[in-house]
DNA sequence: ATCTCCATGTAATCTTATAACATCACTGCG
DNA sequence: CGCAGTGATGTTATAAGATTACATGGAGAT
């Protein structure tokens, strides 16, 4: 049940728990939460990894719908702009977000083994990146922090060997 | 004279300096520091902004370098394996490091304006991000922490408008 | 009915990156 | 000297990721 990535939960119940919140959020802002864009959202909630926007095209052609980029693009375009998905700048690729309808700066843990990728919350603002932007006379709009290196599961593994 | 970034400094001298100080890296390190990596680190110290692979891929083009992808990705490889250029994630494109032979974890800051980019150091273990590490067990071994937004002069340029 | 807005669809193209293979220079060694 | 072995350079071809431009279609407003 938890939505910190690297453990097991019931995963039907929270992609359709995540859907529908998606679905009343919505609904509440006037957004038009299509088909292909609830279906992008539900192929990306069946993974713990990240999938490139051709691995959903392809998906989407295979179920009758366009088949061209910018199908997949633009489904994830407004799904990312809606916080509902965010885009994995190291891997070109995107993720389901686990705390949608919520603002948040997410930060990225990437397994470089089994690639799965889990999100928390980073607070960019404080810490370094903050007193740096701080120091500069930056003004900081938008924080990608993405970790690489091994997860629990292929640590314990790498142990083994 | 600052290597912050945003700011005016003696430019020729800086470059000249940094050449010469990864040079003599190179000699020590017994890595070969050829015409087309010292070319592509050139090429990257003359600009405060990212250069994309095939900006500098033309460049090397048009001084008689090799004229196909490979010769650009190939230096670029050399250049960030060895730390004296940095991959910025969210651009696709490279900076040279502005603190190279020095082992560090650099951050980096973008503006979405000006398109420069500034590097600086952030400490990702510590903090939030490290927090979460733990607290899940991942192992983090490299980290990417890129912020967007406004750089000073862009900033204040936008306050007058 | 028709205008507008926005989502969807396609073709074509552009940008970024890598695979595969040939050549060449340098080093160490028989 | 001759000759493997290593690593750099070069080329062709192609893969992977993303966007532009343009046509169609449906839902709500007037």
């Amino acid at each position: 049940m938890d939505s910190i990535g690297f453990q097991k939960h019931d995963h039907a119940a929270c992609i359709a728990d995540t859907v529908a919140k998606v679905e009343s959020y919505c609904r509440a802002e006037g957004l038009q939460f299509t088909p292909v864009r609830r279906r992008v959202l539900e192929i990306l909630l069946e993974q713990h990894h990240a999938l490139g926007a051709y691995d959903i095209l392809d998906r989407l052609r295979a179920e009758g719908f366009g088949s061209q980029p910018p199908v997949a693009y633009r489904a994830l375009d407004f799904l990312v702009r809606h916080g509902f998905v965010h885009r994995i700048e190291r891997l070109n690729a995107f993720v389901a977000c686990t705390q949608p309808t919520e603002a948040h700066a997410p930060a990225f843990l990437i397994c470089r083994v089994c690639e799965s990728v889990a999100e928390g919350e980073a607070q960019p603002a404080r810490g370094s990146l903050g007193r740096l932007a701080d120091d500069t006379g930056f003004e900081i709009e938008r924080a990608v922090v993405e970790a690489e290196g091994l997860c629990p599961n292929c640590r314990a593994r790498a142990a083994r060997a």
